[in-house]
DNA sequence: CCCATTTGCCTAAAGCCATTAGGTATGAAC
DNA sequence: GTTCATACCTAATGGCTTTAGGCAAATGGG
């Protein structure tokens, strides 16, 4: 009986790490102990359970997800920093799909209230200081921008781009350019 | 040994109601076995398995949202077709959760490509005739739009607006607004 | 009208996943 | 070195999926 030396963390990395090869909805409890090479039951010394397990990957997604727009934002503005934003949530998306996916797990209302999540909307909000939007406007803005990415990064992982030639890139591009000009219309009026 | 009189499209049907009560991830063989009072293996004489069933639902899902958003177009045009547009596909959320979940199930590109997800977007396209984007510029806006829309709706249903006080209604008819004036601006220019 | 064939629903069984209860051995601390 | 916590195990239950094979109800041709 070898030591293997499991623990909560550790499952939670690798968990995240089988998500994105085989995807978070086939991540259980069962392949992960496999990937351990130890019994099942083995793992709920450490993790109450399955809905426990996803629920850590999906802090853990969320919290690194965090750190990267985090570094992406620091020392931009405006546009710029607009098009950092944008471009880390697709990139971790592209690079870590299991984990994005993990990060858009429904949480219970405490459990969120104490994630990364809510850095999340503090770094959309601190984004859109940049373009001055009056009070009401600038929580819409916020849902609009956090609609319009994830709207997109979910279509174009779902293949929903596939059928046409259009370098979904451009798409994106164009897009940024275009909510960057409906935000600064947005304050102007 | 009483028949049940079971075919496709009932189960299909009850299937879809079934999700809408329950999820659409819970949407399983046995409980709708269950719910037609038979045996599951009764199930497997009408649908492939599992995964037939579930995309039977979706392939629903997908039509019967063509057909809302084609009255919701009919007969209009410009900014009035815009929103009518933006509140079918949300109403639709909105009243079947489990369905418009289902209609999000990735489907392999043969089977996309004979459902009626081309009918939606086809009526993207047509909507955005109205603001007489040149090519390249239209399929990044048919992007776009999909994008926000299915964003919004996804996050509102997973209750990732409900910690503001602001009305998630407010925040829709702004958006769809800022999206007017956006594509309006894109069109001049 | 009746018999044959189709077919709708059944029983049985195997495999995988989740979860719990309770056992054994290992590593650390005294 | 003995003790004690605990890391991992075996065993067992129950749910969902899927396949194989059987019986009976519907259906239709003679």
């Amino acid at each position: 009986m070898v030591r293997v030396g499991l623990t909560a963390e550790r499952l939670t990395r690798a968990g995240a790490e089988l998500a994105d090869e085989v995807g978070f909805d086939e991540v259980t409890v069962s392949a992960l102990a496999r990937r351990f090479d130890v019994k099942v039951a083995s793992l709920y010394s450490h993790v109450k359970g399955s809905q426990d397990l996803r629920t850590r990957i999906a802090l853990f997604a969320l919290a690194e997800m965090a750190d990267r727009v985090a570094d992406a934002l620091a020392g931009r503005s405006g546009k710029d920093a607009l098009a950092a934003f944008a471009d880390a949530y697709r990139d971790y998306a592209r690079q870590h799909p299991g984990r994005y996916a993990a990060a858009q797990l429904r949480l219970d209302p405490e459990t969120a209230a104490s994630s990364a999540g809510v850095r999340h909307a503090q770094m959309t909000r601190a984004l859109l200081r940049g373009y001055d939007l009056p009070e009401p406007e600038q929580t819409h803005a916020v849902r609009m921008l956090g609609s319009v990415f994830h709207g997109y990064i979910s279509l174009e992982s779902g293949g929903g781009f596939a059928h046409t030639a259009v370098d979904p890139q451009v798409s994106w591009s164009w897009m940024v350019d275009s909510l960057d000009a409906m935000l600064r219309a947005r304050a102007a009026s």
